[in-house]
RNA sequence: GUGGCUAUAGCUCAGUUGGUUAGAGUGCCAGGUUGUGGCCCUGGAGGUCGAGGGUUCGAGUCCCUCUAGCCACCCCA
C-alpha cells in the first residue's frame, strides 16, 4: 500500500519554518498594531455566494479557482480563496459598522486556491493583510501601504518595487473600457487567442498581457490616466502627496490592472527583483468602495492589501533561530530518573526551559544530544548526586563544571546566559 | 488548464554503452574513558532506486501510464 503523502500544493510547515512564518506575520500584526490596526479572524469557509459576488465571476479566482463543495444540507460553501470579502461581510454584518470610520482591521491566515503549484505557489497558503473601512479618504490609500512597506522594511527585505496605479471608478472606467474595445477591434482578428479572450471577458486586463503578438497595439493603447474623471484624478494626486509624506518610493505603472472585480481606483503591487520574470506581487492591494453594497451591506469604502507570507519568508534575510532549551537535565544511571524528572519540574517552575534527558542510551550520547540543543548548560543527576543531594552543572560552552544544589542552579544558568549574551565577544 | 525538465539513504548528490549483495559526504546510533559534548579514529542502522506496468536472460539505467516537485505560459499572494 503507497504511504499517504500530503495533497498537492500544501505544506507542512516544520518547527523552522513554522518559526519563520510566524516570526514574518507576527512582525506584519505588529506593524499594523503600531498604526492602529486590531486583529481579527474570521471562518475558514463562507457562502460560495459571497466569493463569486464580492470577487466576481469574471474572474480566473472564481471561474477556476476555488474550493467549492456542498455541506450536508445542500449548502454550498467556499474554502476562501481571499480574506477583503469576508472581512466586508463581517464588518457589514457585527457591531464594528457602529464604530467611527475608518475602522482598522488586519488577519493573517490560510487561503486556498485550486490553481498549479510552483515556487513561492500553493493551493493552500497564507496572506498577512489590513484593510480600513468606512473612509473613502486618499490619505488613507497611503497607510495602507505605508503598513506593508514598514513591515517589509522591519523584515530587511531588499530588492522591492511598489507600483502604483489607478483604475478609475463607475464615473470613468466604462469610458476608459470603451476606449480600449475601440482601439483593440479594428485589428481583433490578428491578436493572439489569449488576448481575444481577456478583451471579450474582462478588457483591462489586456494591459498586462505579455504576448508579442500585442506588444506594439498595447504600447499605443489608450492610458488609464488620461481617462480618469476629475475625482478619481485628485484623489490618486492626493494618494501620491501622501506617499511622499511617508517616504515611499514608488514607479506608476499605468499597467497595472488587478485580478479582483472589486477595485477602484487605487491599486498597487510590490514587486521582488527576483520574482519579476514570473511577475509575481509579494503583495497587492487597493481600493475597493463598492464591495460593500455587492455583498447586501451599506455602503462602506474601503481600502487594503494581502501579503503572501510564503513568499516574504522566502524572500526574506533570515531571523533568529527557534528559542533553544536553557537547560538539559540528565540521568546518569537508571537510580537517578525519578530525581531528575523532578529537578526538571522544579526548575521549570523557577522559570528555566529545560529539556529532560532520561533515556536509557549512554551519558556520552546525552551530552552530544545536549550540545547540539543549543543549551546553555547540562545538569547531570547520578548516583553520587542523588546521594548528596546536588547535581553536576557544566556548562557547555566553557566546560566548566560544578556541583550544586538545585536551588543555585537558576542563578548560575541565567548568569552564565548573561555572560554568553553580553560579555563575550570583542567588546 | 498547456508545454518542458526532474524524482536514488533523514539531507546534498554519485551510479560509466542495461550486467553480481546500489555508493559517497553529511546526519543518526554505538565503541575508542566503570558517569561527560565539541576534534579525531572505528563500527552499525537506514533505500522495495517516487508508484504501477512493459521490453530483456538481466532494469536505478530503455519504453508507457500515474503521482509529485521545478521552469515557462496562464494567473495571482
Amino acid at each position: 500500500m503507497p504511504p499517504i503523502s500530503r495533497p498537492r500544493g500544501t505544506e507542512d510547515l516544520l518547527p523552522d519554518q513554522f518559526f519563520a512564518m510566524r516570526r514574518v506575520s507576527e512582525a506584519g500584526l505588529g506593524v499594523a498594531a503600531s498604526f492602529g490596526y486590531q486583529q481579527l479572524d474570521t471562518p475558514i469557509f463562507e457562502a460560495s455566494e459571497l466569493f463569486v459576488r464580492g470577487v466576481g465571476d469574471s474572474t480566473d479566482v472564481v471561474r477556476r479557482e476555488m474550493y467549492t463543495f456542498a455541506d450536508r444540507s445542500g449548502r454550498s460553501l467556499t474554502l476562501r480563496p481571499e480574506n477583503t470579502a469576508p472581512v466586508l461581510r463581517a464588518f457589514g454584518e457585527s457591531s464594528l459598522r457602529q464604530l467611527s470610520p475608518p475602522v482598522r482591521l488586519s488577519y493573517a491566515g490560510p487561503m486556498f486556491r485550486y490553481d498549479r503549484p510552483g515556487k513561492g505557489r500553493y493551493r493552500q497558503f497564507h496572506q498577512f493583510g489590513v484593510e480600513a473601512i468606512g473612509d473613502p479618504e486618499p490619505e488613507l490609500d497611503a497607510e495602507v501601504i505605508a503598513v506593508a512597506w514598514d513591515w517589509l522594511q522591519e523584515l530587511g527585505l531588499g530588492g522591492i518595487s511598489l507600483q502604483l496605479n489607478s483604475i478609475g471608478d463607475a464615473a470613468c472606467r466604462p469610458a476608459y473600457r470603451e476606449a480600449l474595445l475601440e482601439h483593440f477591434a479594428p485589428h481583433l482578428a490578428t491578436l493572439p487567442e489569449l488576448d481575444q479572450e481577456r478583451l471579450r471577458r474582462n478588457p483591462l486586463r489586456i494591459l498586462d498581457s505579455k504576448e508579442e503578438g500585442s506588444e506594439q497595439l498595447l504600447a499605443s493603447a489608450p492610458r488609464t490616466s488620461d481617462y480618469l474623471c476629475q475625482p478619481c484624478r485628485e484623489a490618486f494626486e492626493r494618494v501620491q502627496l501622501a506617499l511622499h509624506a511617508y517616504a515611499i518610493p514608488f514607479e506608476l505603472n499605468p499597467r497595472l490592472v488587478r485580478g479582483l472585480d472589486y477595485y477602484v481606483r487605487t491599486t498597487f503591487e510590490v514587486w521582488h527583483e527576483d520574482l519579476m520574470g514570473a511577475q509575481n506581487a509579494l503583495f497587492g492591494g487597493g481600493r475597493y468602495d463598492g464591495l460593500s453594497e455587492l455583498l447586501g451591506y451599506p455602503p462602506a469604502p474601503g481600502v487594503g492589501f494581502a501579503a503572501g507570507l510564503e513568499r516574504v519568508v522566502m524572500l526574506a534575510p533570515p531571523g533568529p533561530p527557534p528559542a533553544r532549551p536553557q537547560l538539559v537535565v540528565c540521568s546518569a544511571q537508571p537510580v537517578a530518573v525519578a530525581s531528575a524528572i523532578d529537578a526538571s519540574q522544579r526548575l521549570r517552575r523557577d522559570g528555566l526551559s529545560v529539556l529532560c534527558d532520561v533515556g536509557g542510551r549512554s551519558l556520552k550520547g546525552k551530552m552530544r544530544a545536549a550540545e547540539r540543543s543549543g543549551a546553555e548548560a547540562v545538569a547531570i543527576l547520578g548516583e553520587e548526586e542523588v546521594r548528596e543531594r546536588r547535581l553536576t552543572l557544566r556548562r557547555l560552552r566553557s566546560g566548566e563544571q560544578m556541583a550544586v544544589r538545585l536551588e543555585q542552579v537558576y542563578v548560575q544558568v541565567r548568569e552564565w546566559e548573561q555572560d554568553t549574551q553580553f560579555g563575550e565577544g570583542p567588546a
